[in-house]
DNA sequence: GAAGGATAATAAGGCTAACTTATTATTTGC
DNA sequence: GCAAATAATAAGTTAGCCTTATTATCCTTC
């Protein structure tokens, strides 16, 4: 029985939720005149909030290539919203700062996020949102160490 | 105040879950053989579920583009996956049905989605992964009204 | 019963975000 | 002091999504 595979399962609900999310933060994004894309905005929220960081770290904090970091900082560099220093302590590394003009930015996002999150939470009860992220958190940590350790045991 | 952006936030926890879950399905689909992308997947069960549809309900239930879907179902028909038949009730629509051949495929997958959801939900209570599951979908839903709803007033 | 607007699929083309592999400069460990 | 590891990045690829425009077909309304 069951030949046929549950679109409602794990696995789809959150790159169905992803996409839906994603979209519709595009849509507020793009009418709040508000000029930055998703993996823009989460290495900003990072390096914001990590103050001084150097990519390498940054980019395992996140969870992305290395490689992947480096474009888009690129992105936000020419737009100067984030700075790559040297490292004084490894000539090979950068560190990485979030500029001033990035603050009304960072703002802005904030805003649409919030209106969205309200929009979304306001359908449930408090409690239940609040344990739906306390698990959302869990389980993205979860894959996290799951992907350091195959890179562990790969290596 | 706040004026950095909290990277645990909402948004970018799902985003975050969904490129990692892509990540850890990659590698596994990788690991068995089964040459099949996520869009391909969530086409493939959709489909299956839906038994035969035509191509705009499809995409609409799925929540994409109709061109999107076309896209995708060009590559699952050159493999032979998935049958376009003319709809005798439409001469401009077609029906989708999946072929036996997909048979195997589909197990597959969902062999190895049902072995990524047992790693993960293994470190939870049985409770709490129930009502995570519960408002993965509750809020993927709302974000499907949320999304119809915006296209009907923009028509 | 034809005209005009809606709808189904798709061709064409663009963008983001991610990946891999290879290169260069530098550091570190032996 | 040399070999191996590491930090950033150049180059190139892929998937998945989008939008816009085209064609064929329906449907409605007069």
């Amino acid at each position: 029985m069951a030949r046929t595979l549950d679109p409602d399962s794990f696995g789809f609900l959150v790159t169905d939720l992803s996409r839906l999310l994603r979209n519709e933060a595009d849509q507020r994004f793009k009418d709040a005149r508000c000029d930055m894309t998703h993996g823009e905005g989460r290495v900003l929220a990072h390096a914001a909030r990590a103050g001084t960081v150097r990519q390498n770290v940054l980019a395992e904090r996140m969870g992305i290539e290395a490689m992947t970091l480096s474009g888009l900082l690129d992105r936000l560099e020419t737009r100067g919203l984030v700075k790559r220093t040297p490292d004084p302590a490894d000539r090979r590394a950068k560190l990485i700062s979030v500029t001033e003009a990035a603050d009304a930015l960072l703002d802005k996002v904030q805003q649409v996020s919030a209106g969205i999150r309200t929009d979304l939470a306001g359908e449930f009860p408090d409690a239940d949102w609040q344990q739906f992220t306390i698990m959302l958190k869990a389980v993205r940590d979860r894959l996290l160490t799951m992907r350091a350790d195959g890179q562990a045991n790969a290596a």
